[in-house]
DNA sequence: CCGATGTTTGGAACCGATTTCAGTTGCGTT
DNA sequence: AACGCAACTGAAATCGGTTCCAAACATCGG
């Protein structure tokens, strides 16, 4: 049991127990191969003695560094971010940082907002399929380092996956069945990841001379879905694509409740592979992403930009999705 | 259009413009009563002009408040979780507070050390369902304020969910439906939530005299309750109510695939009402707790804390739980 | 054994705010 | 007009580290 101090222990209350200078502690702890050998012993056994844990603030405020990086998301109780999340802490926390989560809410104002006034706090920034468009973003991420997910901008390092890949393996499913009559339910315009989505879904479709139809969510949630149900079945598509999974979930319990059989009468597919897209039932068709790997990989590209290394591949990075086929797709009938 | 500086500036640069000191700069901006008007006027303007934002680190040191709190969370990818986060967060916002979120990903050991390390950086914690014993944790936390969420512990603020009385209504309604033998599969032995959850049933059962067995979940994940399916099954148990719906969903989707009907031969309750038991199929029947105010509440009892406040009624709350019959409960089959 | 060279080390300045203390200013009285 | 008091302001110390600079020390070759 080490005995905490009731106040708090300086480096100075280590250098006076160690018989040297405050800067020699310093040295002694940030540098090791500064000091000689016995006076980084006699160092660091005054520390661990005294419990000393250096103060962040007078840290931060010498070096300009906090050790703190922002992650921003659009909605952390969805599944695809909170598992992000998870894979960015173990990251950083290897690195010696720490992550300040920020929730937009979907909401663009909000995430300028909350970026504008944590800007001075963290020593770069995730940002994690911004909904916020990139100019208004700029202006506060001057002095900041940025890595973005889920979004391609130009000339900003970032890791993303293919998107348009995942959506023509979904539409050659499809069409595999027999689909020719799709209907996308879409997310938010901003996305990025919504864009290719489409256009993934259009390029295989039109080239199948298949027909697409698309609608917009009101918003990329579970609600958001069942609101969109009702418009996908006033259309006569056979098979459904959502922007992710939870409006598919969405759609699938509307049409569940409306009695429309899910694959029988209509085929569902979301995108992000989230744990709870297998526990349903038809248990989704569904598209996953390498979230994990696209987290680590982030804060190792946004640690690359604050320690001035350069990655020889450049830090762009897109990772493969691939198609998990499961209950909610199925042959196409001709008619519903 | 503000034109963003790209040196910083700082405390000094618009002391200068405005033709003050540095002290009357500051002074103008944390409380303007100090101030002369005309002077608080000429700096409000030369600091906007400038586009002055103060440097965190620098107040931090001085002040010895960083203004940040730290959320601690098992797992944040368990939809009750971040829900409180984002709870947290709005509270913390209006407070002028940032979030620091830690996931110990349900380890004790991770989470003292997460806690340590993390001790000096924030003004205060919130311990959301700790799994570390309060031992483990109180020599770092001497220093700092702390309220635990889901969990009473002894002189702590704290805000909880009244689980026993949840978990009577949960026996309640299983009896009333004529189930005579309940199973339970519990959650982390440190929970409190889970040891009241129990205590709840157990008297309530004994009351009725039915036999309750008691399981303990590997971990309270799906994959925790999918392992747990067969134990429960091989009991004669007529209804299983789960420590929380991620485990009764693994339950749910395991039952399914052994071909056992729900609820038609077994009845399965959860705890939290997480958004996904409504989605399931059969929708689950639940334990709702008030997770936006316990968030929020728990933001209110820290900062009083660190203002030195004094709550009126004491800061320790228990808010009401209720249950939400969906379609995962029937009534009792004699044999299964 | 001495000077030249290279390591270690301590003193002091500094990061950007806050806050104490003392001096200045403004105002109301007489 | 002079005085006293309160309100305001600025200089300087401070928070806890880091880092520049120069002094002290050790090491080496000649």
């Amino acid at each position: 049991m080490t005995d905490e101090p009731v106040v708090t222990v300086t480096i100075k209350d280590v250098a006076r127990l160690a018989g040297v200078s405050p800067a020699s502690v310093s040295r002694a702890l940030a540098d090791p191969g500064q000091v000689r050998p016995g006076t980084r012993e006699r160092v660091h056994r005054a520390a661990a003695a005294l419990g000393y844990h250096p103060n962040q603030a007078a840290h931060a405020l010498t070096t300009g560094r906090t050790r703190m990086i922002g992650l921003v998301v659009p909605d952390i109780t969805n599944p695809i971010f909170s598992t992000i999340f998870q894979a960015v802490q173990g990251r950083a926390r290897e690195g010696g940082y720490s992550v300040l989560l920020v929730d937009t809410g979907e909401d663009p104002a909000t995430e300028v907002d909350l970026v504008r006034t944590l800007a001075r706090q963290v020593d770069g920034f995730l940002l994690c399929s911004p909904r916020a468009a990139q100019e208004y973003l700029d202006p506060f991420l001057r002095a900041t380092a940025v890595v973005t997910i889920n979004h391609r901008g130009r000339r900003v390092p970032c890791v993303t996956s293919d998107n348009a890949d995942g959506a023509r393996q979904v539409a050659e499913h499809l069409l595999a069945l027999g689909h020719r009559r799709l209907a996308y339910v879409a997310g938010p315009a901003a996305s990025s990841d919504n864009r290719e989505r489409l256009r993934g879904l259009r390029a295989a479709v039109a080239a199948a001379g298949a027909e697409l139809t698309d609608f917009t969510a009101v918003s990329p949630t579970y609600d958001g879905g069942t609101a969109a149900a009702d418009l996908v079945l006033a259309t006569s598509a056979t098979a459904v694509i959502a922007f992710n999974d939870v409006i598919a979930l969405g759609l699938l319990n509307r049409f569940t409740a409306r009695g429309i059989g899910v694959p029988q009468q209509i085929s569902l597919v979301g995108f992000d592979d989230i744990p709870f897209a297998a526990m349903t039932n038809p248990p989704l068709t569904s598209v996953a992403i390498a979230k994990q790997q696209i987290g680590r990989t982030a804060v190792d590209f946004l640690l690359d930009l604050l320690d001035g290394r350069q990655r020889p591949g450049g830090s762009r990075l897109m990772l493969p999705t691939h198609l998990i086929v499961r209950g909610s797709t199925g042959p196409s009938v001709l008619t519903r």
